[in-house]
DNA sequence: CTATGGCACGGATT
DNA sequence: AATCCGTGCCATAG
């Protein structure tokens, strides 16, 4: 689905304007699932094999060579669209070409059983130490639990209520969430420390149960809508959850750095899109990837055309049809594809600092102002940015709709601000600070930014200096 | 009395 | 046309 050397691409057709449309505002995940829903009932389309380079392994938008693998590919100056192939969908294990260049997590080291065992001690009766050793012992390189309690019960042959209220126990001791399922278990389990009768808690336990795969793609206006609650109180929630909990206790326990290098995709969701950085030439082009499923490229299949003289009268009409159905459909992706990756060079040119530096140098630019000059409509652009979700060189994955996120950078200002403060300044002195600076924002403009990202109060923030303990 | 959050209005953006 | 955003005003918690 990748030929972008056809610039014939012009939507004609009412049809084929309306279709774009409709697949552009597909994530990735569901384009793919559009795809192959339409590969298997349209016989006239055909996914024709990988293309890619053979040493990368990437499809490529354009040609030039390839930072990575050094072949040809063509590269604009600030920026080189690949479109990767299947594997890139796949978690994070089998990122084959670009793995090299991350920093893995170290594993982690094997007393953090024993620091745990320690902190059990006084709790433990004897015979339920050796369970808690066992089910430690058990656990995978994030803490979590491979094996059903039951299983558990059943082969140290203890009664399963005894599993469960060890499994309770050791997911409050210190790097709690410890021996849980899964990831949104071990959140969950966080999440009990702290105090529930605060609505801001309950909510991020609502988020956390009934909308996790939400939370992943941070849709937060759907989660928003679903709950009835204002969008900035779920983006709070999400903060809070992000900023407060681990989803990987094992590694917060021992890890120095507090984003992981390798983010779990299950957990966080397979980005749409990756840029990353090519650490050989830092100074150099970003490299973006738009992630799409097939490896190869979809078209007209050349032998259905061929059949199609040889057809007889019913069947004409029928194989007529599905022709021209899938050309709509490959001139669809096209230029899906194409606004995408305009879209894309556009935003890697233009905020380059923001990708590489962090978010206080987004520079404001909206969607019209892209539209204007690649010249579509703004809707477009709206349909191109929704829904999709984007991985940073540091490892970090936001929707795509933060780039236009207007009041980012001051938020992010405002924030390092109240992490250096000496003392708690109220929203009306960080008003003042800013003004200094050039940032003219109203003092109730900080609170509301306050709000969104989760900082409590200049009062509050007096009081609750340290991490709430965890219970002994 | 001061700092903050809620509501609502108008202008910008989508 | 619908939605988002910054801001002013006012009630109220601290």
């Amino acid at each position: 689905m990748l030929q972008y050397q056809d610039q014939s691409m012009r939507p004609l057709t009412t049809a084929h304007l309306a279709q774009t449309m409709s697949l552009l505002v597909l994530s990735n995940q569901e384009l793919q699932e559009k795809i192959d829903a339409e590969l298997s009932e349209n016989p006239a389309l055909e996914l024709v094999e990988d293309h890619s380079c053979p040493t990368c392994h990437r499809q490529l938008v354009s040609k030039g060579p390839c930072p990575i693998c050094s072949a040809k590919h063509e590269q604009n100056q600030d920026s080189i669209v690949f479109v990767s192939p299947k594997e890139s969908l796949r978690p994070s294990g089998s990122f084959n070409h670009s793995e090299e260049f991350l920093d893995r997590e170290p594993a982690a080291p094997e007393n953090l059983g024993l620091s745990v065992l320690k902190q059990l001690a006084a709790d433990l009766k004897t015979d339920d130490r050796e369970l808690a050793a066992y089910i430690l012992s058990s656990l995978d390189e994030d803490g979590y639990l491979q094996d059903h309690p039951a299983l558990i019960a059943r082969t140290n042959r203890v009664p399963l209520q005894q599993v469960q209220r060890v499994l309770d126990l050791i997911a409050q001791v210190d790097p709690p969430g410890l021996a849980t399922m899964g990831p949104r278990q071990a959140l969950l389990a966080q999440l009990n420390q702290y105090d529930q009768r605060l609505p801001s808690i309950s909510l991020a336990r609502e988020i956390l149960e009934h909308l996790f795969k939400e939370l992943g793609k941070r849709d937060f206006d759907a989660m928003a809508k679903t709950l009835d609650v204002k969008v900035h109180k779920v983006r709070q929630a999400a903060a809070f959850i992000h900023d407060s909990l681990n989803p990987y206790p094992a590694r917060s326990f021992w890890g120095s750095g507090h984003q992981p290098a390798v983010p779990d995709p299950n957990v966080y969701h397979t980005p749409d899109i990756k840029i990353s950085l090519n650490l050989l030439e830092p100074q150099g082009a970003l490299l973006v990837e738009i992630f799409t499923s097939h490896a190869g490229w979809l078209r007209v299949n050349p032998m259905f055309q061929k059949a199609l003289a040889t057809a007889n009268g019913s069947q004409t009409e029928a194989w007529t049809e599905h022709l021209e159905r899938a050309s709509l459909f490959v001139k669809c992706i096209q230029q899906r594809n194409n606004t995408m990756r305009r879209l894309m060079e556009m935003l890697v040119t233009r905020q380059r600092k923001f990708i590489l530096e962090g978010d206080r140098h987004l520079s404001p630019l909206t969607r019209a102002k892209i539209a204007e000059i690649i010249g579509v409509h703004e809707s477009t652009i709206s349909r191109a940015v929704a829904h999709k979700s984007l991985e940073l060189p540091g490892g970090r994955i936001i929707p795509l709709s933060r780039f236009f996120d207007r009041s980012l950078s001051v938020r992010d200002r405002i924030k390092e601000i109240v992490e250096s403060e000496i003392r708690p300044l109220t929203d009306d002195e960080i008003s003042m600070m800013l003004e200094e600076e050039g940032i003219k924002v109203a003092r109730r403009t900080v609170a509301k930014y306050r709000a969104i990202e989760g900082i409590l109060t200049a009062r509050l923030r007096k009081k609750i200096l340290q991490p709430i303990a965890v219970r002994a």
